[in-house]
DNA sequence: TCGGCACCTGGATT
DNA sequence: AAATCCAGGTGCC
């Protein structure tokens, strides 16, 4: 098979930043080729980079798209892969005005360039998120993958592996989901999206995204927030990640402490982070990067993961132990 | 409104 | 090897 082009600079779009830094957890990395493989969108990916292409195969696909021609389907499908990664946006751009704005930023970009915010599918998006609490990147993946195996619809074999899609919600909602699941080992979350599930097919699934879609952000996390197992955090990842509220800021224990170490000292020292504490840390970030704030936060989420820290090999420190964690300072 | 605690589980670390 | 820690939180009191 081919690969496919679309234009755009090796300083723009980072894939191991972007697709394993904790927004989706769908996509697997093959070191030996250094390609990636991945769904969405009902259909099964393969990407590579190179200096100035994005390069794409589509294995197979359930997207609707039977009737159409050969040539419009690989126009379709570029289409599909430039929202994805928000390919419009001229991130270089934004890089150098955050950079301009925040020091913190200037240095923590220099190695994390090209992170960008995935444009995700809100159902996905939302349940993957409801797995995410009290929960590693690692054991969230299987949990995503268990939903999709279980509840997905199949799209195709390829080199030894089934691929899935992302589970309706309406498949999510059936009675019997929060037994199976908690059978399945997600703990607590099952019953989590069994309900949630249940709330959105009752309030209209697809078209209830939508509205959320053309609501004020803080409108629509309010109303996110009505469901079952989603607080203010999911709901802001859900915010920004697949409802187009860019200046929504997820704050978690990682974002809690970079705040608290480097720009609001007296938040230093606290236990666990309150509502109002939330929105002040939220509140700064938005004045000191602008209305696409979530984004600019999530290059320095990338930049605090422990994954992507270089590894301390050696024994470099007065106590003759590895340091546990580089922090951003 | 605020603080504190229980909650499922299994990678990761010791 | 076995034990312990703890993870991009939330609901409930």
């Amino acid at each position: 098979m081919t690969w496919n082009k679309l234009l755009c600079n090796l300083r723009e779009l980072q894939l191991t930043g972007t697709l394993s830094g904790g927004q989706s957890f769908r996509w697997t990395h093959n070191k030996e080729n250094n390609e990636w493989i991945g769904v969405f969108s009902k259909t099964l990916w393969k990407l590579r980079e190179n200096d100035d292409h994005l390069q794409y195969q589509v294995i197979a696909s359930l997207h609707n798209l039977s009737k159409t021609s050969n040539k419009k389907k690989n126009t379709d499908f570029a289409k599909l892969l430039k929202d994805y990664f928000r390919l419009d946006v001229n991130l270089g751009e934004y890089y150098k005005e955050w950079s301009e704005k925040d020091e913190l930023f200037e240095k923590a970009c220099k190695q994390f360039y090209g992170i960008r915010m995935l444009r995700q599918e809100p159902v996905e998006n939302l349940f993957s998120f409801i797995c995410s609490q009290n929960n590693h990147i690692s054991r969230i993946s299987t949990m995503v993958e268990k939903l999709c195996t279980h509840y997905g619809e199949k799209i195709c074999e390829y080199e030894g592996e089934t691929y899935y899609t992302f589970p309706e919600v309406e498949k999510l909602s059936a009675l019997g989901v929060e037994t199976e699941l908690r059978n399945l080992g997600f703990g607590y979350r099952a019953k989590f999206i069994q309900k949630s599930a249940a709330q959105i097919v009752e309030w209209g699934g697809e078209e209830w995204f939508d509205s959320l879609q053309n609501m004020k952000y803080k409108d629509a996390k309010q109303e996110l927030m009505k469901l079952h197992g989603i607080g203010p955090k999911v709901a802001d990842c859900i915010c920004l990640m697949s409802l187009n509220h860019l200046e929504a800021l997820p704050v978690d224990t990682h974002v809690y402490q970079i705040a608290a170490q480097n720009y609001l000292p007296h938040l230093r020292g606290k236990k666990n982070v309150t509502e109002k504490m939330y929105t002040e840390i939220g509140d700064h970030f938005r004045m000191l990067y602008g209305d696409m704030a979530g984004w600019a936060h999530t290059v320095l989420f990338c930049a605090d993961l422990k994954k992507f820290q270089q590894q301390d090999t050696e024994c470099n420190n007065s106590n003759g132990k590895p340091k546990k964690r580089k922090k951003v300072s």
